[in-house]
DNA sequence: GAGTTTGAAACT
DNA sequence: CAGTTTCAAACTC
């Protein structure tokens, strides 16, 4: 893809230079042409590569990738996505509206031509008001994602006849565009370029485009919804039809949409409408004599859409469309044409709102302009944030992010977001490192796995992400997302099931708790409850924030370590500290250990089966039989065996089904592939090979991984099953040292066994760390670690 | 999808 | 601290 378009483009742009317009242009703006490429190179880059590593599964295709770069760009700049997707074709319709943007930001003279369309192209979306370097950036970026001709178009857009030519030429070479277009372009659209010559836009070009870029469109929109592909057309096609039977079937289709897409709605209205403006580009130019008609009918058609969508997006769309009303009637009408693309572009806005406030976080990754990019954009799009600082919206996004890393702790990108998102060092990248680093290179995996996980947001978000981040940012919006999930829980998560490992993330289902107890899971976890929950009466949102950090406090107050994490998973070993005697140490635990009494830690009413670790001294558990470890073999060989055959012994019955379980669980983790069987963590991507980290997806509580690959090594000496040993990838731990609750990661020290056991080795409950974890400075700092990691609310606190 | 089972969390 | 109750997930049908 890059490179076919690459060159192509490559090609054009020297055409351009040639020709007098480009020249022109160039005096006029120097600025574009820099923009423009510096973007351009960044983006490619990482979207390309990262897509297709990022959608592992068959499903994705050349088609999805495009579109989920679409919603990337589109906040961006929907032109990526359709470089990958569709390739030339939409690249050259968008292209033409980039061309249109950026023709305008360069000339003012343009501008009044194309202010019209500028405005529905991009800016009317986002409000004049924006800044017209997010405009010109976004127009450059995708032109150049695109890799197609368009690149070039918008310096010789600079004229309008040179922009018409070079639109033709370039849609020449782009291929497709033109004889589709030709075919495609019928007489109303004649009319339309005809208009838009006078007009002097440059859109003329786009019709061809244009029209090829409806009908991606239609896959597009098909993409999310086929209805609203065929609304689409339609409405392109009524475009003609008098303002007011376009504007009505449009609202109609708009709420529809809204209604539908609800919480993408939420997202991003403003985001939305840019993109609408970028894809429709020729019904634009079509409507372009039917704008000042759409102007009347605009006041009746914002209301409408106001109504459509969200308190909060409303108001929003009220700002933009006020913005964008003094430039020109057709940024409403485009408005509302792209209504239809807002299903999709608020998804894509959504998707890119998680994925910016993932790259806002991770200062580090690679997608870092990109991401800047969206985030600048996210923050225009969205004024209710109120510092619309970056830490603003990591704060709100915590929550998710745990979330996120609970379900995706399979993904390792995920986590390592999480991690940095926190700000509190979460560590995972050593872990996907190690994860990584057998099979792959590092550094290209992480690229394909932050591009994974942008990937992996977008369809979260899609699906779940978009209530969360405005729930950060927005009460209302919260609330927004909570009628929805009230209305069709089972949808949710449904999608996330189809999202894959979205399932990972955990939803609660509370009815009495409110979710401010530790039964809710998302409360536990340190997350606020997202619309997949089918929780009732839940106080475990954002707008109760209050509620839950003085809940949280009272919860912590009794336990200290109520939040931390169930499972602790260390393994300084691999990278860090040489020693492998810190290997030899269980890796991972559960802090207090389980209470099972009929379960035989078979299922995963045990938290120690559903944490994926063995049983430990810790545990009070009957009959253990733990497929990761009983406990038996975690104590000393000698205490162990006594245990266990006590158990059995009393236990034959149960055991034998624990048996047969056990059995067969022994033979699921003797396969590598299949990781964990029973357990559940594990599920998802097993074409990753991350061992560890896909199954930690911690199954309740958070699990805490301190080093990198602890479950690697967990070399578990002391007695393990061999069956435990089979796992590979699971981290086995041993249990030889009756480490209470707190596991060696967080005591700091390498040494696990220093004999620290304290209490008597039953004790379930693990007693308030301080004791414990006091005990060396080392240790405290590991607890800090945890503590931080886990802080789960700790960022919807402001942090200073 | 509804009902049951289970064990953690919360309460006394 | 131990026992009981509450709760929601996990599981079964």
């Amino acid at each position: 893809m890059d490179t076919p378009e690459k060159n192509q483009i490559g090609t054009p742009i020297s055409k351009f230079e040639d020709s007098p317009v480009f020249n022109y242009i160039n005096s006029l703006s120097p600025i574009k042409p820099v923009k423009s490429i510096h973007i351009t190179q960044t983006f490619n880059p990482l979207n390309f590569a990262s897509l297709p590593s990022v959608f592992t599964s068959p499903h994705v295709n050349s088609h999805k990738e495009s579109r989920f770069l679409k919603r990337k760009t589109c906040l961006d700049g929907s032109k990526p996505e359709f470089s990958s997707g569709n390739g030339n074709k939409i690249c050259t319709n968008e292209g033409i509206g980039m061309d249109g943007a950026q023709l305008f930001v360069n000339s003012a003279e343009l501008q009044e031509t194309f202010d019209p369309e500028v405005s529905l192209g991009e800016n009317s979306v986002q409000a004049s008001t924006e800044h017209s370097k997010f405009v010109i950036e976004l127009p450059c970026t995708l032109k150049y994602d695109c890799g197609s001709p368009d690149c070039d178009p918008p310096p010789l857009c600079g004229t309008e006849t040179g922009c018409v030519s070079d639109l033709v030429g370039k849609s020449a070479l782009l291929v497709q565009n033109d004889q589709e277009a030709s075919k495609k372009v019928s007489s109303e659209d004649e009319m339309h370029l005809s208009e838009m010559c006078r007009t002097g836009q440059k859109i003329e070009g786009m019709e061809g485009d244009w029209e090829s870029l409806i009908s991606d469109v239609s896959d597009l929109l098909i993409f999310t919804s086929p209805t609203d592909s065929e609304a689409f057309k339609e409405l392109i096609e009524k475009s003609m039809d008098p303002m007011t039977r376009f504007s009505t079937s449009l609202m109609s289709q708009l709420q529809q949409i809204d209604i539908n897409d609800e919480q993408m709605q939420i997202v991003d209205p403003t985001g939305s409408g840019k993109q609408h403006e970028i894809n429709n580009p020729s019904a634009e130019t079509g409507e372009a004599s039917e704008l000042q008609e759409i102007e009347q009918t605009k006041d009746a058609t914002a209301d409408n859409l106001n109504k459509g969508m969200s308190s909060n997006t409303s108001e929003q769309m009220n700002s933009g469309v006020a913005t964008c009303i003094p430039y020109a009637s057709k940024a409403v009408s485009n408005l509302y044409r792209g209504m239809r693309r807002r299903c999709l572009d608020f998804e894509m806005v959504g998707a890119h709102r998680k994925n910016l406030g993932d790259a806002s976080n991770l200062s580090s990754s690679m997608l870092l302009q990109s991401d800047e990019k969206i985030a600048c954009y996210d923050k225009q799009l969205v004024p209710i944030k109120p510092s619309g600082d970056s830490s603003r919206c990591i704060l709100p996004g915590i929550g998710l992010h745990l979330n996120a890393l609970a379900t995706n702790s399979k993904d390792h990108k995920n986590v390592k977001h999480e991690s940095l998102s926190s700000g509190k060092q979460l560590y995972l990248p050593s872990s996907t490192a190690s994860l990584n680093s057998p099979t792959n290179s590092q550094e290209p995996l992480r690229i394909s796995l932050t591009s994974v996980s942008s990937s992996e947001r977008d369809t979260e978000l899609a699906e779940n992400g978009i209530s969360h981040v405005e729930d950060v940012s927005q009460g209302s919006a919260y609330l927004v997302s909570d009628e929805f999930n009230q209305n069709s829980p089972k949808k949710k998560r449904r999608r996330l099931e189809h999202a894959g490992e979205s399932e990972s993330c955990k939803r609660c289902n509370c009815k009495k708790s409110k979710c401010l107890k530790l039964y809710c899971e998302c409360f536990a976890a340190g997350v606020y409850c997202i619309e997949p929950c089918s929780c009732q009466e839940c106080f475990n949102k954002p707008i109760h924030e209050d509620t839950v950090l003085a809940t949280r406090k009272q919860i912590e107050s009794r336990n200290p370590l109520a939040f931390a994490p169930k499972v602790i998973r260390s393994s300084e070993s691999v990278t860090e500290i040489g020693d492998e005697s810190s290997k030899t140490p269980a890796s991972a635990r559960h802090k207090r250990g389980c209470n099972c009494k009929k379960s035989n830690c078979l299922k995963k009413y045990c938290e120690c089966y559903q944490g994926g670790v063995g049983c430990s001294i810790g545990c009070r558990c009957e009959g253990c039989k733990n497929a990761f470890g009983r406990k038996d073999e975690s104590a000393p060989m000698g205490v162990e065996a006594d245990q266990e055959e006590e158990t059995d012994a009393c236990e034959n019955s149960v055991m034998d089904k624990a048996l047969q379980k056990s059995d067969n669980q022994n033979n699921e983790e003797q396969n590598p592939a299949s990781t964990l069987p029973t357990t559940p963590l594990r599920l998802s991507r097993p074409a990753l090979p991350l061992p560890f980290s896909s199954n930690c997806k911690p199954p309740r509580s958070s699990f805490l991984t301190v080093g990198s690959s602890s479950g690697l090594y967990t070399s578990q000496k002391f007695g393990k099953p061999n069956i435990l040993r089979s796992l590979p990838k699971f981290e086995r731990h041993s249990k030889t040292v009756p480490e209470d609750e707190m596991p060696e990661i967080l005591r700091g020290n390498t040494s696990p066994n220093t004999g620290i056991k304290s209490a008597s080795p039953n004790r379930k409950r693990v007693s308030p760390p301080h004791s414990g974890f006091g005990s060396s400075p080392s240790r405290r700092s590991g607890r800090k670690l945890i503590l931080q990691s886990i802080p789960s609310f700790p960022s919807l606190t402001p942090k200073h």
